[in-house]
DNA sequence: TACTATTTAATTTTT
DNA sequence: TTAAATAGTA
């Protein structure tokens, strides 16, 4: 067997993680150390080498994304079809096992996928019908509460109250939220998982069959795993089936959704003999931009240590760019991506990274002016839509009446005489008997309600059923198709004035295309239009369409999480904003940041900008703030600091700082003043420096008074009192 | 029921 | 500041 294929290219770690022996092995992957290489040639490797069938591999990934790219990789490397392989998202495969054992899970078979936004809403309907007191319980904090449980693996009975009634109430709604999706043949996107893993575990035949059949196991972004994942897989290796994990320990940026870094060194307890290799060799960034990212992980405790490297250049150095405000900080932005547009360069290799979205609206603003193209990730995405989400809503009642979800979101979309007395109605009733809102509905239509309302109850009740029958042997598109129009939607949407009411129709006309372009998997145990429900919930589709015009790319630096650039801006580096205000307080969270901040850092490939403002205004206040403690942590001989025009002190590394403490809080200028310092006037009282120009006798300062204004005095007139 | 005024709160996000 | 949710009014 010729192995060149699969091993050439790959440096002395990647071969060894790729040809370990059929052994647990944990890969830690570094930043830019090619991670998917390795995870695809090891694939590769197995089955060409090892002579491993591909119908026993399993291969996880997080995001959708990753996962099409390693089955288009894994394909394009073995030139076989992967169609069939079990290749997916947690999320994904855990599905595929609950609709091809729908009884064991105790499930309908036309279960249906809720989103985040589907869960909150049935938890606000929830709580008002309970009646719980609005100040006190607000439906988001129960969804954290619920959705935490169930990363943890728990269900409400395992769940101990600890004496505290605030406790056994979430606790109670999390029982009420269960009866409510179990009924309605509902599942959330963590009640997958658990379900999932519930299967198997109480399952010894399934067990077993899966045990067999998955003799490796590979996973993609381990330290992302939170518990019941981890579970799953733990509990599918069993003995006999070998984990091949790869993570990156300084890469974990998700712990408030539940990922534990602690899994990678439990990993190699519950796996005893795994086979650790570190990939440390970086092939994207120059060895500056490394040499930074190393330095300041390094604050960390408790990491499994690494350090990138790379055989290329040291490049340029790290820019940090301490601006007067906001805008000072856009402009500059745009100054360097005009610069590099000048150059030739393409838009879409710059990327502008932010802590928190409400950032990027300055940004915009400064990019819109310059008219420089760009594109900002996240928002809304295609199956996230309201009017599609409507849409979706009656698709899924032709395929389960007792989707209450459902129900309510269209009952009376358009409005069609169903107004909240008699939607309570229903609800109560619905409730005393333990039905959906669905058979109520039709209970209720012939005993309780008036003749008006009864008539709009039975309307809707049947033009359901007319969409089921009508639309029973049509193909999926034609059916999405004249589900819409049945629904009578579009013509809602055209009473909406301005463009939104186009763009919503023209959405809807969108969801039959994508209707027509899904191809629905024979193998799969369901219907057509249940399997593009799913598809839908799964997979919301990408951000903002126009991806194809050469465009700037902004993003929080959460979702620049495994992107590269050439260039690249960190924006905001203060401290307060990154490390943000909510995780100072907490070591861990603090840490949190700081990894971050490395995910930022290592997104550079050749150019990176760090930016900091003094003054920013955030909810309509002005804010003063130092500099990042994050930039102080990268060593100066990588730093050069553009226009050091103003004296914003550098923050310093501790140990500079316990030497020079009286020196970082003033860090005055000759003028003996600073951004952002408090002072007082005899008559404008109390203010703030915002700027100041000019040396000696002619320096003049711009104050921001309390009350009396912004107003720019000469300093050796204005006899002003530093505070 | 639809529009307008007022209040409130404000990381990060994929599935 | 502003967006969203809620309350109040026509």
């Amino acid at each position: 067997m010729d192995v060149t294929p699969i091993l050439d290219g790959l440096n002395d770690a990647q071969r060894q993680a790729v040809t370990a022996p059929s052994e647990p092995a944990l890969v830690i992957a570094g930043a830019g150390s090619g991670k998917t290489r390795v995870l695809v040639h090891r694939a590769a490797w197995l089955i060409d080498v090892e002579g491993v069938s591909p119908q026993s591999l399993l291969a996880v990934t997080f995001t959708n994304k990753a996962a099409a790219e390693m089955r288009g990789r894994i394909e394009a490397l073995l030139k076989v079809p992967v169609q069939h392989l079990w290749i997916g998202t947690f999320h994904g495969l855990a599905h595929r096992m609950l609709r091809r054992h729908w009884r064991e899970a105790g499930l309908p078979q036309n279960f249906q996928i809720i989103d985040s936004d589907d869960q909150l809403r049935l938890l606000k309907r929830l709580l008002k019908s309970q009646q719980a007191d609005e100040s006190r319980w607000v439906a988001k904090e129960v969804q954290w509460f619920i959705n935490g449980q169930k990363d943890e693996g728990l269900r409400p009975r395992h769940i101990d109250d600890d004496g505290d009634p605030n406790r056994r109430q979430l606790i109670s709604f999390y029982e009420s939220y269960e009866e409510i999706c179990q009924r309605g043949g509902l599942v959330d996107f963590a009640e997958l998982l658990l379900r999932a893993h519930e299967i198997l575990r109480d399952n010894a035949e399934l067990l077993a069959h899966y045990r067999r059949r998955f003799q490796h196991l590979l996973v993609d972004e381990f330290q992302d795993t939170n518990a019941i994942q981890y579970a799953w897989l733990r509990l599918l290796a069993g003995d006999t089936g070998v984990p091949f994990v790869v993570g990156d320990d300084d890469q974990s940026i998700y712990r408030w959704r539940g990922a534990r870094v602690e899994h990678i060194h439990r990993f190699q307890a519950d796996f005893p003999g795994t086979r650790i290799v570190k990939l440390e060799q970086n092939y994207r960034s120059t060895q500056t931009i490394l040499n930074a990212a190393n330095a300041v992980i390094e604050n960390n405790s408790s990491r499994m240590g690494k350090k990138l490297w790379t055989e290329g250049s040291d490049g340029e150095p790290i820019k940090v760019y301490s601006a007067y405000n906001e805008r000072d900080e856009a402009d500059f932005v745009i100054g360097r991506l005009r610069d590099w547009i000048a150059q030739g360069n393409v838009r879409a290799d710059a990327a502008v990274l932010y802590r928190s979205n409400a950032q990027s609206r300055v940004l915009e603003e400064a990019l819109i002016n310059a008219r420089i193209p760009y594109r900002v990730y996240g928002g809304l995405r295609f199956f996230e839509r309201a009017e599609i989400k409507d849409a979706l809503a009656y698709l899924r009642l032709t395929s389960n009446r007792d989707d209450d979800s459902s129900f309510e979101r269209v009952v009376n979309k358009p409005t069609r005489g169903i107004g909240a007395r008699t939607v309570e109605m229903m609800r109560a009733y619905a409730r005393a008997n333990a039905c959906s809102l669905w058979r109520a509905a039709g209970a209720i239509a012939s005993d309780d309600l008036n003749g008006r309302a009864a008539n709009a109850v039975n309307a809707f009740v049947s033009l359901i059923e007319r969409m089921a029958r009508e639309t029973r042997s049509l193909d999926l598109h034609d059916k999405v198709d004249h589900v819409i129009h049945l629904s009578t939607l579009v013509e809602l949407f055209k009473k909406d004035k301005g463009e939104k009411g186009e763009t919503r129709i023209e959405n809807l006309a969108e969801l039959v295309s994508a209707a027509k372009g899904f191809e629905p998997d024979p193998a799969q145990e369901m219907s057509p239009l249940d399997e593009f429900l799913s598809h839908a919930a799964l997979e919301a589709g990408e951000g903002q369409a126009d991806a194809w015009e050469d465009c700037v790319q902004l993003m929080t630096m959460h979702s620049a999480k495994g992107l590269e650039f050439p260039l690249v801006f960190m924006c905001g580096m203060e401290d307060g904003l990154f490390p943000h205000q909510r995780s100072v307080a907490d070591p861990d969270g603090l840490e949190e940041e700081r990894r971050l901040c490395y995910v930022g850092i290592t997104r550079a490939m050749q150019t990176l900008y760090i930016t900091h403002a003094e003054q920013r205004r955030l909810h309509g206040m002005d804010n003063y703030s130092q500099a990042s403690r994050f930039i102080a942590e990268i060593p100066s001989e990588h730093v050069e600091e553009i226009r050091p025009r103003v004296q914003v002190a550098r923050p310093m590394r501790s140990s500079e700082a316990s030497r020079r403490s009286s020196a970082t809080t003033s860090a005055a200028n000759e003028l003996g003043v600073r951004l952002g310092q408090q002072v007082r006037h005899k008559k404008f009282g109390d203010g703030v420096i915002l700027n100041y120009e000019g040396q000696g006798a002619h320096a003049r300062v711009e104050v921001n008074f309390e009350t009396a204004g912004t107003k720019w005095l000469v300093l050796s007139y204005a006899n002003l009192d530093l505070m």
